[in-house]
DNA sequence: CGTACCCTAGTCAAAGTTGAATAGGAGGGT
DNA sequence: ACCCTCCTATTCAACTTTGACTAGGGTACG
């Protein structure tokens, strides 16, 4: 799986309704620019492909008052909720090494119930057990790993890499346990987008990179 | 960078000349196909991509005795090895968090100077601690990491990832400057390609998985 | 008052990726 | 003789990603 879709989905959810340039804004808010794929072409496609499978409403709006071209403004389906949610638990337990799907699953954990996501990080915890499991034995020749020359330092990265992953997630399962952060229901949720208007505090002061020239 | 250039690349160099589904079973005798997205569709691709630049040379082959469609051979060019190398070398020290990138670069790393894949190397660890710098400051906020809430986990996440890879790569660069593996020049080089023929000993038993259906 | 730059907002062509489909021949069973 | 399955070898359509481009309006500045 891929980032993109439960970034844009999220940010559409938080704001109710939201047109293309204001997710975009609201991904570079949370540094996802940095850190996954999400250049403005993606988002929009995402936007029109999601729309296309009836994951998001699309309504065409009349140009804002800031000037540039007309914006459709997407709001959330049931389904588009639904597979928010699906989206969301895969990225939490997929033990691939990539860390933007699971960035973006952290970013978003909240919006589920505490005991769920402790589930999630359990099952993504023994995936990676698993998974390093399978990688000793399966590349461990009878003559010892010495007989595999530099090869075994892929090996030796993978290893350590889904030890790194488990041992992160366990601290992390452990801080929910202990009652760190407020999941759903449990009162006020996290909102973590930008109203109309208001500023990015993390921005970066230069106008959006690769835009023009 | 996506790793898939670089294996094929890679796999077509060591042959000096080789077909499409050669490469196909280089990369699975690698293990390829489960740590990047090295599928039969993305190697035809590459393959046709870079005959188009001037990267390989094709040569349209009759039938195999083996049956099948009629197969097409690619050479090397010095184009080709040209990219490889700068690939290769790219490969080793960007510090993005791709594993099946850095995975490829170790991989083919014995085909450089003992001394410029240190160097390489030493680059990869100064970019990592760079970024992990960067990433502590940026995201610092003034009334302690707290206010992030939930957020803070993902930064949590990089700067322990960038801690590992760095560590990991430190591993690396020691054992190579103590005399580890075989480099460019130092003797017989190490061969990781199968002969026309030969069986792969890391193969699974099963059928192609994907193809067909 | 014009012009150069920046911000809002989105489109598009080219390249890359995915998963399934195609097609010829060999081998083995009935 | 016939069919079924496997192996060789590649193609294709659909989808995603990338980086550059388009275009309107505001604003600071000489």
């Amino acid at each position: 799986m891929s980032a993109i879709r439960l970034l844009v989905l999220g940010a559409v959810r938080q704001h109710g309704r939201a047109h293309g340039y204001q997710v975009r804004n609201d991904l570079e808010y949370w540094g996802a620019h940095e850190w996954s794929n999400a250049k403005p072409g993606s988002i929009y496609h995402a936007l029109k492909q999601m729309a296309k499978q009836g994951l998001l409403h699309a309504h065409e709006i009349a140009p804002s008052t800031a000037g540039g071209p007309p914006r459709t403004e997407y709001e959330m389906t049931g389904k588009g909720t639904e597979e928010f949610f699906r989206l969301l638990r895969e990225s939490l337990t997929v033990y691939d090494q990539k860390m933007d799907v699971l960035s973006a699953g952290v970013g978003f954990i909240v919006e589920l119930k505490r005991d769920e996501a402790v589930a999630l990080l359990k099952e993504r915890v023994r995936g990676l057990e698993e998974w390093r499991a399978a990688v000793t034995e399966y590349y461990t020749p009878e003559d010892g790993p010495q007989s595999l020359g530099h090869i075994g330092e892929i090996m030796n990265l993978w290893v350590g890499s889904a030890d790194f992953g488990a041992e992160w997630t366990r601290g992390l399962i452990r801080r929910i346990e202990e009652g760190a952060y407020t999941f759903s229901g449990e009162g006020d949720p996290f909102v973590g987008v930008l109203a109309e208007g208001e500023e990015n505090p993390y921005a970066t002061g230069a106008p959006h990179e690769g835009d023009q020239g």
